[in-house]
DNA sequence: TGAGCAAATATTGTATACGATTTTGCTTGG
DNA sequence: CCAAGCAAAATCGTATACAATATTTGCTCA
């Protein structure tokens, strides 16, 4: 416990924060053993605490728990990553929709220094804060829905698309989807459901689609062509 | 622990299955308290387990923690139940599409004896049992979609949709739904995304038209009401 | 008699200890 | 030299003990 990091609150929620956090920016990458005392002395707490938070990040999908071998941040499969964007599309364009609807200039305001954060972060070449912005927008524009269960789910959802986002994204070329928000954006600021509810179910199309969903990345093969390439 | 239950696998989730299954047969109200205590002795384990437990039902939003107070059943407001049964009309109806497009002859029949079920539970004057077999009737379909994430949201749903029955019920006719059932397995007999989708979309309408969401029944008056009348 | 305060009680929050299971590394026999 | 079996270490699962907090109860005083 020599480096271990003060957590303001010594909770699990905290933990379960730092640890979203992480796995949105892609510094914690699928597969990844999550030791129960090493993420306590990492945090400062007991192991209590860690297998709280970890439990309930496996609820969420982003954590999976072996029996007596474990927790591990989770490796969505194909399947499971199409199901992902198949939730999203049935729950975000309507949840666009009631946001264009609701939406306040002090939203807009708000959405648009994420947006300026979200460049910033693409012009500085933090990829994974990038990624961690792209990935909240959606969630910020579920909370202009208010539409607090729904919003959980999407939460959720863009939670495992990090993941997905992680095993099955195509191109390191991150810095397409900035238009897509950006539109979406200017839809709201107008109060013009139906593009923003257009526009998110194309953005979501786009997203899957710079995704190889073929085939699944079995534990052999992946690590057969990692030693091999 | 004189009168302890003896619990076939003394895990946390057996536990959520038991807690559950009360809630949603009306056993267990909104409001009750689960001491933590209480619980464990119950169902013979410690409060280790009770705690994983009762985080985990709270994950789903069927209970609310409240720190240093303890767990209680959830009571969703009048606007939760209103987001519930929109998240509801969002994902059910594509899923009972989903469904009709894969049922299978063996699906139909698992089906068909659910619905018997659900007759005989009603004839016999078990209504709690009558309605969790209902609620478990749109999980079952979900089922049938093949679509893991959906379905776990569908689940969680439902089993919030029972608090908000037990909260927000008008009529205590509860042979009302059979027919939308009934009716709702024929489309899928026939393969018929088309009805599938409809029929489900008007169920939960007329679910929601059946719940008195005017006012939130707050504690103080339904103490009143419950002494005076 | 009723309100306010204080002690007592009950309940939850967290840490730690112990037992069970898995993994790993060594040893030994082929 | 390799494989199989065994032993030791590491890690997780659960129970329990202790600390912190809320609630209740009973007392005092106006």
């Amino acid at each position: 416990m020599s480096d271990a990091i003060p957590v303001t609150e010594a909770s699990a929620e905290a933990i379960v924060l730092r640890l979203t956090e992480a796995v949105h920016e892609h510094r914690v990458l699928p597969g990844m053993k999550l030791s129960e005392d090493e993420v306590g002395e990492v945090f400062g707490v007991s192991r209590t605490i860690v297998r709280q938070a970890l439990r309930s990040m496996a609820h969420g999908g982003l954590v999976s728990i072996e029996r007596n071998r474990g927790a591990f941040v989770a490796k969505p499969s194909v399947k499971e990553a199409r199901e992902v964007f198949e939730a999203r599309a049935l729950l975000e364009p309507q949840t666009a929709r009631a946001a264009a609807e609701r939406a306040t200039p002090a939203d807009i305001e708000a959405l648009e220094q994420h947006i300026r954060r979200e460049h910033a972060a693409l012009a500085a070449g933090e990829a994974g804060r990038a990624l961690k912005l792209s990935g909240l927008f959606h969630v910020e524009i579920a909370r202009l829905a208010d539409q607090k269960t729904i919003h959980a789910f999407i939460e959720q959802l863009v939670s495992r698309s990090s993941l997905v986002i992680a095993l099955y994204w195509q191109r390191r070329n991150a810095l397409c989807e900035s238009h897509a928000h950006d539109a979406l954006l200017d839809a709201l600021r107008r109060n013009d459901p139906d593009s923003a509810e257009e526009l998110m179910k194309g953005h979501l199309v786009d997203l899957v689609s710079q995704l190889n969903l073929r085939e699944t990345p079995d534990e052999s093969r992946s690590l057969r062509e990692a030693l091999l390439g």
